[in-house]
DNA sequence: GGCACTATGTTGTCAATGGAAACATGCTGC
DNA sequence: GCAGCATGTTTCCATTGACAACATAGTGCC
């Protein structure tokens, strides 16, 4: 039956929804989303979303979950590189900002979704995982003596702060012509010293 | 003909427009506009708005601009504070991060138009006069010795990139519980070490 | 082996929306 | 006082998200 020409069921509805959306969003934000264009596009009916998510906004919580995952795993792929405070603080944060550099329209979505009054916990509970990264490497520059004393999420913030508005106030990658590249190093230099023992 | 019980022309139909559409943002999130509604709300036509906005997203935008310009207003009144580097750094960070929490919706609004690929150049422009207060605060601070050399856009981007980004990664106003107005000086602290002639 | 159950997809319909065109009204400058 | 223009209205259309009723197919149970 997989081989006629169109089977009554699609078989990977879900699935498919979720990446055609996720390609809708990063060309053209999440307003150009449309469950009846995506249904087009994969030739099932203009209902059909509704099996698998009750709501427009389900489809986009379900993106932004997925959004999270895959930052988590950029996070702790860079986390887990050995080092120095430094060196391990900087693989972090270019991972930060690849991932936000590869998909800018997804990141938006994603804390935006975390914003919502209503959120669903499990949006909440997928940031928290991802951002865990940046708090294990600071506990172990503390360990290390690398870095002062202190909660180290709220020593974390400082740096991730300063990356997420970083993409926020530059413009297409680029802040003042300067790609955001160059200036990680620059920023995260800065921000050390502020978190040295002294 | 003022007090007729129902003029044909509105004759503030723009402002008006904007001003329910800067309510309905702060509500509910642009999402929610709909110029139906707010013809509805005034009392208008539904196609009146067409006259005043080309497009919704003219409308948006007109919001944005507007943001911006309240925006610097308020960064300006900060800057023109007397005081040393750091205090003057507090006082425009404060501003900022109240601006961010009496208005987010609007700060996301203001944000995401100017990322769009055919921002207006307005928008562009009015971005950059409110951030120009923060490059005059760090010139000053340079001046006076308290501050490294360098370029003055991209050492104030540190400070303003944390702030921003302060804003996305907390949720309704708090990290972690702790009210955001308690971080801002903690941050500053962080960072004006970094910055800090040595 | 057959039959109910359930998951999945479809058809038909609705109200709301943004947008466009043609028209109405009233202000303003000559 | 009248011609032209700015502003608001009416009417219409295609698209959209959502809903209900129905169709199809795969699954488990006897």
């Amino acid at each position: 039956m997989k081989e006629s020409p169109r089977p009554y069921h699609h078989g990977h509805l879900r699935e498919a929804l979720l990446k055609a959306a996720e390609k809708a969003l990063e060309s053209g934000g999440a307003q150009t989303i449309s469950l009846r264009e995506l249904s087009r596009e994969l030739g099932v009916s203009h209902t059909s979303p509704r099996r698998h998510f009750a709501d427009k906004q389900a489809l986009l919580d379900a993106l932004a979950l997925r959004g999270f995952e895959r930052f988590e795993i950029a996070l702790g792929r860079a986390a887990a590189a050995s080092g120095d405070f430094k060196s391990r603080l900087t693989k972090l944060t270019r991972a930060y900002v690849n991932f936000a550099l590869k998909h800018p329209a997804l990141l938006s979505l994603m804390f935006e979704a975390k914003h919502r009054v209503d959120a669903p916990r499990e949006l909440l509970e997928a940031s928290e995982k991802a951002f865990a990264h940046a708090h294990s490497t600071y506990a172990a520059g503390q360990a290390a003596g690398e870095v002062i004393p202190g909660d180290p999420w709220r020593l974390s913030l400082v740096v991730f702060a300063a990356m997420q508005g970083l993409m926020v106030l530059s413009t297409n990658g680029k802040f003042k012509g300067i790609p955001l590249d160059h200036l990680v190093g620059e920023i995260i230099e800065r921000i050390i010293l502020g978190l040295r023992p002294r």
